[in-house]
DNA sequence: TGGTGTGAATGCCTTCACAGCG
DNA sequence: CGCTGTGAAGGCATTCACACCA
């Protein structure tokens, strides 16, 4: 598959420390990208794919560039094709097994949430320390109890897991996770958890997210959006 | 009350264009000052708290210089003092009158979220368009169909607005509460929406923090934590 | 002594501008 | 001709380093 001629591709990775901000922004360009396939559109050019985002065209080009050539002179980008490369350096060319910890109703929704499926995202597992709901499944999803944990994660060879526990538990099942040889941890509870270098980590605060959006009201400093 | 000596205090605000990425620390400084609070601690330096959540101790002062002279040279920041303080640069300090719409699993998931009302976040009303939840109330809170939303909002003087429905919704709900005069949107939904520039705009995609951690772990790019 | 506030220096990210190619 | 890829320039943001203060 993919024997397209002899454009640099996706393989040299990244070598000269890629910035965080032009990762994020490939997500953008993915969603966006699978948007237009969907609506059929075949190309698509910097400065287009940019306007639908709120970036320059140079942006788009730079960031692009940081993982390979892509582009088409006179023409743009095959949505396709680019599609596929980013899939394939944010890692969503491939599935990953995902565990969740903490089933309460954010958890819940996670475990029901579609976004994640179709980006390759798959729950094998969730644990709770309650036990009313152990034992049961959720969106077929077994629920096992926190003390299982480290062998389900290792029989399931579970990659990442999702903290959607209070914070007052969030660090303890963080050192869980990482003593059961998790690689990611994706954390929901308002609070700063620690990880050993090794482990990749990204908090997300619901609450920040508000504050973030108030302040934007109260200050009126132009789009705040990401 | 506030009757502190004459230091510049909050007032002057933001003059001189406050980047994005130090709001989004003062959103952690605050989530960490209340923990240091609850714990009972009284001062912090700026290196310690930069410490906490992997800042340095200059880039803490220097946000904080952004919106005016808070610490006290030889001991560092009072914990009460600067929360207060940050609270009203974020609004925190103030009620916001929040409506949901969309009332799946995740809203509902956000609708009893315990973090947003302790932040003064407090939903007014919430809409959809499924019969069967219409006129019910979840977690205490009203749901309306969606053609009464420029009534409530107006009536009830909501100024932000949370998007929880299907992608292809988005935009269309989005409009409507721009019409509605709501100032600010935080929006679940995987997708690009655009307001006019007087309505501030945040978005969070769940998909997307997930692929910034698979990106992490494949490039091991240290450190993808916030 | 311990720690802030802040100009100056550094380093990183974004934008510009243009050669080159289909 | 249209649009990419990219060196060079420019603009921000972070870090340094130090005067000053309690």
């Amino acid at each position: 598959m993919s024997g397209r001629s002899k454009r640099k591709s996706t393989e040299p990775a990244s070598a000269k420390s890629v910035p965080q901000a032009v990762v994020s922004r490939l997500s953008y360009y993915l969603r966006e990208l699978q948007h237009l396939l969907r609506q059929g559109v075949q190309t698509i050019s910097s400065s287009q794919l940019g306007q639908r985002l709120g970036f320059t065209d140079a942006q788009v080009r730079k960031d692009l560039a940081y993982f390979g050539q892509f582009g088409y002179p006179g023409i743009g980008y095959r949505c396709q094709e680019l599609a596929e490369a980013i899939r394939r350096i944010l890692g969503t060319d491939q599935q990953w097994a995902v565990a969740l910890v903490g089933v309460g109703h954010l958890g819940q929704a996670l475990l029901g949430y579609k976004g994640f499926t179709q980006q390759g995202f798959v729950f094998h597992a969730a644990f709770d320390v309650n036990p009313r709901v152990i034992g049961k499944q959720i969106e077929g999803i077994p629920i096992y109890s926190l003390d299982r944990l480290p062998e389900v994660i290792r029989s399931h060879k579970i990659r990442l897991g999702i903290i959607a526990v209070p914070a007052s538990a969030a660090q303890g099942v963080a050192d869980r996770l990482v003593e059961a040889g998790i690689q990611g941890i994706l954390n929901f509870a308002p609070v700063t958890i620690t990880v050993p270098p090794q482990v990749s980590l990204v908090g997300v605060d619901l609450a920040m997210e508000l504050e973030q959006l108030s302040f934007s009201v109260l200050h009126r400093q132009q789009d705040a959006g990401k």
